[in-house]
RNA sequence: GGAGAGAUGGCUGAGUGGUCGAAAGCGCUCCCCUGCUAAGGGAGUAAGGGUUAAAAGCCCUUCGAGGGUUCGAAUCCCUCUCUCUCCGCCA
């Protein structure tokens, strides 16, 4: 959520900064909502102190055996035009809300201009593309060929954008989270959580995924329904919910494993072959927790974190700034990794890691003492994937591959699969 | 699933219809005292919002959330969420 108070004081400018997205902000049209809104508390205020002022004289008068029925007789009418009033300044309230919590963060002066991904900004490459001196096959020639991908059996379970995976190459996912997380862990001083995979509403209103992209996530009936998480950002990030954190608790580092959910609405057609774009994926995720005047530098000490897993596992990829209007609803700026993949003769991406400065901290009450004021304010919040381990996957397979069909192990993956130097059909 | 108890400020915890935004303690800030340290004494210390150019001041809201009763609600009633205890079931 943007501040109201900048919103109220700047709105001209807001409209600007949310133009460069393609979002239109109707600032006269919230602007004129806001005066109501003024006009109406003003009124509900001048008849609330008359309210307290007359309950405050007729406690007193009653202490003292007075006689209160004139008193009460003044303010006979009193209850109802406050009712009238209170529920007037709850509807412009209401709706000024809906507004506020529909807008897009506000992007960094730093993001480039750009309608889609492909006005995305190159910020640097890693590595070469990987050259063979045979015909490259997918990763779904090749799982299906191994013997060990399986999309026919997960369609008759599940439908489509499932799979099912076992053997080897099974285990080389769960050895790649297990990588990840250990890397993480000792070398980047991420603490390892486990969390829900089902959350309340409130929780991804706090994130921004409600109440705007309901469409997108799964969810259970009953009458408090839960949703399936789409990323490990929401229950991670929910940890500081309504707290209040001193000084030295900042910064905070967060990693989790956990699967991902999502119902790919508005997907149709795209992605549909293969395990590029699923229902259901496994996922690192990295979190942080800073300062204000920290995220920016945050930013990029977490997308190198996500960098050093694919250089460890030597695979090609390129660091991308999404262009305005790429940056999704609640970040500030976010930069893609986009790891090489050649079955498709390109990049894709595979982490997308982005500061939210105070947007995600403003919807759930996150908020550090600052020690130099003593005054309560917002915090910063950052995510990004460490990386996605579906796509991982996919990357490993297409890169290592033999002319045989067969997948050489990647060196650091070794040591969490029984030392295997090569996975080939059984 | 059944029965019960709870949710109060940064934290712990009093408060069961009126002058309560809320005792006390902890923590924090400032000051004093003590030749170090430990300890002691005093004062201050919730958030959000309106009015304002801004501040001061004044005012409003907030005691888990939402409704209700009342002139007046932290306190009474209803619904929901969450926490805890016991029973049942269970990986």
């Amino acid at each position: 959520m943007i501040d109201p108070k900048l919103l109220r004081q700047s709105a001209a400018d807001v409209a600007t900064n949310l133009a460069r997205r393609g979002y239109v902000f109707d600032a006269d049209a919230y602007l004129a909502l806001d005066e109501q809104r003024k006009s109406l508390q003003v009124e509900t205020q001048r008849l609330q102190s008359e309210r307290n002022s007359s309950a405050k004289s007729i406690g007193m008068a009653k202490a003292k055996g007075d006689d209160i029925a004139p008193l009460l007789a003044a303010v006979e009418d009193l209850g109802t035009q406050l009712a009238t009033s209170e529920s007037a300044l709850q509807d412009v309230q209401a709706k000024l809300t809906d507004i506020e919590l529909d807008l897009p963060n506000l992007l960094d002066d730093s993001v480039p201009d750009g309608k889609d991904e492909n006005d995305n900004v190159e910020v640097r490459t890693w590595g070469n593309a990987t050259s063979f001196s045979f015909d490259v096959r997918d990763h779904i020639d090749l799982g299906e060929g191994l013997g060990m991908l399986d999309f026919d059996a997960a369609s008759g379970i599940s439908g489509s954008r499932f799979l099912v995976m076992t053997g080897a190459l099974a285990r080389l996912q769960r050895a790649l989270i297990q990588f990840m997380l250990d890397v993480h862990t000792e070398e980047h001083g991420y603490k390892e959580t486990y969390v829900p995979y089902l959350v309340h509403a409130h929780a991804l209103v706090g994130t921004g995924q409600l109440p705007k992209f309901e469409e997108d996530l799964f969810k259970t009936d009953g009458d408090t329904p839960f949703y399936l998480i789409p990323t490990a950002e929401v229950p991670v990030t929910n940890l500081v919910r309504d707290t209040m954190l001193e000084a030295d608790q900042l910064p905070q580092r967060y990693t989790a494993h956990t699967p991902c959910f999502r119902s790919e609405a508005g997907s149709y057609g795209r992605d549909t072959r293969g395990m590029v774009r699923q229902h259901q994926f496994e996922k690192v995720e990295l979190v942080h927790f800073v300062a204000a005047d920290e995220s920016m530098a945050a930013l990029e000490t977490l997308t190198g974190h996500a960098e050093v897993i694919l250089q460890k596992l030597e695979l090609p990829y390129r660091v991308v700034a999404l262009c305005a209007g790429d940056v999704g609803f609640g970040a500030a700026k976010t930069y893609d990794l986009e790891v090489w993949l050649p079955g498709q003769n390109k990049y894709r991406e595979i982490s997308s890691c982005s500061n939210y400065n105070d947007f995600q901290a403003r919807r759930m009450r996150a908020r550090r003492r600052n020690p130099d004021t003593g005054k309560p304010e917002l915090i910063h919040t950052l995510n990004g994937s460490g990386v996605a381990a579906g796509r991982a996957l996919i990357a490993v397979m297409e890169n290592y591959q033999n002319e045989d069909g067969s997948i050489r192990v990647p060196a650091v993956l070794k040591p969490y699969m029984a030392g295997a130097e090569v996975i080939a059909r059984a």
